[in-house]
DNA sequence: TAGATTGTTAATCGATTAACAATC
DNA sequence: TAGATTGTTAATCGATTAACAATC
């Protein structure tokens, strides 16, 4: 399991198909060829078999895979076995929904906080059951709570910034959603999702 | 101008040097080398350079770009130099979210309504100023306003029906945030967002 | 054993980068 | 003209796919 080296556009589609593994488990299926989870994740085969084999040898020849042997074995490889927190910086709206969305709960994942410059102000429209908390807050608490991930929804002006803060915490990885180039030592790892370029991508595809 | 052929990425990383060329027209910058620019944007100046001829030639050599009017070309490719209409569908938690998002609009977007099996109850609670619809009205709505665009919202168990009814009303492209590998005719571009995806694929590389 | 299906190599394809001639 | 910097070709790199031997 050479960690380097392993495309991450296969890491990626590693947890595509853990989704449809989990579905499949869920639906009682046992065993599963690569032609049929491939089909089920939207990707060639040989793709899937390619991209598995980059961690290790998982299927039997000639019979498959066992479905819950190898959701196991890919929840194990993206460290989602126990529940990890996270912290969140910035609540504004996009900041609020992202804390309240069921869907990181469902993929092992726990928002501990929310931090902002303006926390008691936020704290009391607040539609969510986790705390506000100051940014001066951030680096006690993500040590406390050994939180290496976090998702950054400040403005763009205060992003830079912000992230600074998140690796001084101690933070490994930062999902990025402000439309700025984040100038990070590389031993981090930054996600960009930018939903204004998505549609622009969408605008311009979709004529 | 070749639509087919071009990169997706090169697609992709148009976005972001139009909305570096933005910022460096706001500072009041008239020319711009593709080192600076590429800098700015994150990549190297050859694939600056690069990117920017699958769609015409904008350079003067020796000189540079003029930041006014690479920004207007880049604006016209993607076509977001007039206001794009959009709908939602799916008013839940992160729905509502980007329905409130200011950040389409700076990027030329207009979410012009939101669509909901359970309309009514929504529209008691929403934070926002577009209406909520029933999804009975939406393909009159989108013919009625040429909307091409959407943003899809709703639960996983939902996603493809919706998504066929989408398609049905005339939208062409389609940014899902459901862990659903929608099945549409291939006239229809999808742009999959995936937050659980995002946060796995985190924890995998934050280690 | 025969049929099925994986694991893996080799071939293909596409995207990124280096290099440099064109030209302002 | 000399210096700068683009546009573009060719080389490199990496990722996807096809093919098939291994093996259940």
């Amino acid at each position: 399991m050479k960690t380097s080296s392993i495309p991450r556009n296969a890491v990626y589609r590693l947890s595509l198909y853990r989704h449809c593994l989990q579905q499949f488990h869920e639906g009682g299926i046992q065993t599963i060829s690569s032609d049929a989870l491939a089909e089920a994740a939207g990707v060639k085969p040989t793709q899937l078999r390619k991209d598995l084999n980059y961690f290790g040898q998982f299927g039997t020849r000639g019979r498959g895979y066992n479905v819950e042997e190898l959701l196991r074995a890919a929840t194990e490889v993206l460290g989602t076995n126990r529940l990890q927190p996270v912290v969140l910086v910035g609540v504004g709206n996009l900041g609020s929904a992202l804390m309240a969305y069921q869907g990181f709960a469902r993929a092992g994942f726990q928002i501990l906080a929310g931090f902002d410059v303006e926390w008691q102000e936020r704290q009391k429209h607040r539609q969510f059951t986790q705390l506000i908390l100051s940014l001066d807050e951030l680096a006690t608490f993500c040590r406390k709570n050994k939180v290496k991930l976090s998702i950054l929804t400040v403005p763009a002006s205060a992003a830079q910034e912000a992230a600074e803060q998140l690796v001084k915490a101690g933070i490994r990885a930062i999902l990025n959603f402000t439309p700025t180039v984040l100038r990070l030592p590389k031993s981090v790892t930054v996600n960009n999702v930018n939903l204004a370029i998505e549609l622009e991508n969408l605008s311009y595809f979709g004529r």
